[in-house]
RNA sequence: GGUCCUUUGGCCGAGUGGCUAGGCUCAGCUCUGCAAAAGCUGCUACGGCGGUUCGAAUCCGCCAGGGACCUCCA
């Protein structure tokens, strides 16, 4: 793989022929053509986790969605740099526990440690984002470990004029900033409508304007996370991390920012008034953001108390659920819906996705079993071309603002090809051997390194294969004699395992577990 | 209250003004010792009312429902 060209992989190059890809920018609100800032390259952002809890379902939908992007991007031959930042700073409780006065007697052992928390969930959300099998980040960097860029970055606002220190706090100058910048612009927010903003919130009185946003927030004794700075002891603002993060590792300006539709306004916002004011130019070219995932309609989210966390997804261990869920079926659930759009969560979808991708898969798999045959004579014109259509839909599709549903639905409109053919009331020799090997290899490309789909068969197990084969053996001996009781009993008895025997068309047996 | 978005068949969910999205469910058929799987066929929808157009789920207006953001939030 070269680090500075295109490479041709099959897909359409970006700039060459065919349909190029076009991304929905949310800062203009239309879809654009996307042209990196360094040809060849691609420098994407992608907020992270606040890892103060467990991560649950509406979490994996960014992280999932990004995933697809930063492999495309990939697939089309562009050396990604994608940083996605972990939130290990701010004010920090576990969940039904109280956060602890730093100067109270107890025990070091007996307190709240935050960076035990952080770490203890950290690891639990790499653990989570492998099951969905998502590619590590290129840069995963923590705001803890980053204090420095970000005391930084403050000082260049306060010299700049755009930021002003309140009694060890230190805040941006929204008003300012405003006359000469369009504030609201990326959120759709009216400015004025901001300053007049009359809402009561703490410590709002240290502001010049309600609008103002802290950059730096001085920490109160029972605070415990706190660290020096030029304003005395304190912690950063909530939106500075990334500003920070994203200068050091991507530059002035970059390719991509993404995140969830809900850091629209404040977080992306504010983070433009910050790069802009300290690096002199817009800091993003594309910002692109996922939609929410619903439940009953309603945006899941801790506020509204209506939260299935991952682990529990995985195992089934809510109320909500009616069964387990395997982390593939979540992300192929996410996957065969636009990104923009909201999901809305339910048993009935869940276990519709999870039945789809498994008549996926097994077509999948069957497609690569098959060989290229005979290719001689009786090519099926119409079905060889009505095939090279939807795998040209692919790249389509995809170009068109990540269309991971359209995709999938071009696949699964040639499932019944594949299975045709294993079945043989299609002959392979149907479509032409370019044709055949096309769809192979597009289909593994696809499936397996774009949307980066895995099985999901429980049964990759040498020993219990053989064991298996051993059974089957037995149930075809017995039915060649006739003797179907005890073949029915072989069967019976591991569908009730869980394990569904299906003969097939050719004499052999497979299985699926459940 | 302000800003914005959304409303698709039993369920989920794509949809660029004209051509079958797709998945799941359901019914029938084929195959099969039976079953499962697979294949085939069927179920044809766009919140309501107007308007623009030769033609609208797709554009415009009004009404109704739902939601998001305005506060930490994926």
């Amino acid at each position: 793989m070269s680090s500075t060209t295109i490479k041709d992989s099959g897909n359409t190059p970006p700039g060459a022929g065919g349909s190029q890809l076009k991304i929905y920018n949310s800062y203009n609100r239309q879809k654009e053509e996307f042209k990196s800032i360094t040809p060849g390259h691609v420098g994407m952002y992608v907020c992270g986790p606040t890892v103060s809890g467990e991560s649950h379902l509406g979490h994996a939908r960014p992280y999932i969605t990004f995933d697809v992007v930063f492999r495309y991007l990939q697939q089309l031959g562009y050396k990604v740099r994608y940083v996605r930042n972990i939130t290990d700073a701010g004010h920090f409780e576990e969940e039904g526990r109280e956060a602890e006065d730093k100067i109270s007697k107890k025990a070091v052992l007996e307190k709240l440690e935050p960076m035990e928390l952080v770490q203890k969930y950290t690891n639990l959300f790499h653990w989570a984002m492998e099951q969905f099998n998502t590619l590590k980040p290129t840069i995963e960097p923590t705001a803890t470990g980053h204090i420095v860029e970000q005391i930084g970055m403050i000082q260049q606002l306060i010299k700049a004029g755009y930021a002003y220190e309140m009694n060890g706090s230190v805040y941006f100058d929204v008003k300012k900033y405003a006359a000469s910048y369009d504030y609201g612009k990326l959120s759709g927010r009216v400015i004025e409508d901001l300053l007049e903003t009359t809402r009561e919130l703490e410590g709002q009185e240290e502001k010049r304007d309600s609008a103002d946003f802290a950059l730096w927030k001085n920490a109160s004794p029972e605070h415990i996370m706190r660290w020096q700075s030029p304003w005395g002891i304190g912690f950063p603002g909530w939106h500075i991390e990334c500003s920070a993060m994203a200068t050091k590792y991507l530059g002035a300006q970059f390719d991509i920012h993404g995140g969830g539709m809900d850091l629209l306004f404040p977080h992306h916002e504010s983070e433009i008034a910050q790069s802009t004011i300290c690096n002199h130019v817009a800091p993003v070219r594309y910002w692109v953001h996922n939609n929410m995932i619903t439940i009953n309609g309603r945006k899941m989210g801790k506020s509204y108390n209506n939260v299935i966390k991952l682990t529990e997804l995985f195992s089934g261990d809510h109320p909500e659920l009616t069964q387990a869920y395997h982390p593939m079926v979540i992300r192929f659930f996410i996957l065969q819906s636009h990104y923009r759009s909201t999901l809305d969560f339910s048993n009935e979808a869940l276990i519709a996705s999870e039945k789809g991708l498994k008549r996926l898969w097994d077509a999948y798999e069957n497609l690569g079993k098959l060989g290229v045959g005979s290719q001689e004579s009786g090519v099926d014109s119409e079905l060889d071309s009505k095939v090279k259509k939807l795998l040209d839909g692919f790249d389509e599709f995809m170009n068109d603002d990540f269309g991971t549903a359209k995709v999938l639905a071009n696949m699964f409109e040639l499932v019944p090809v594949i299975n045709s053919m294993k079945d043989k009331t299609i002959p392979v020799a149907s479509l032409s051997r370019e044709t055949f090997e096309l769809l192979q290899s597009k289909f593994k490309t696809w499936i397996e390194d774009i949307l980066g789909l895995t099985s999901i068969n429980a049964a990759d197990n040498e020993k219990l294969q053989g064991v298996m084969q051993l059974l089957i053996d037995i149930r075809k001996e017995s039915k060649s004699k006739k003797d179907f009781a005890t073949s029915d009993k072989i069967r019976n008895e591991l569908s009730q395992l869980g394990i569904t025997l299906k003969d097939e068309k050719d004499g052999g047996t497979s299985y699926s577990f459940d």
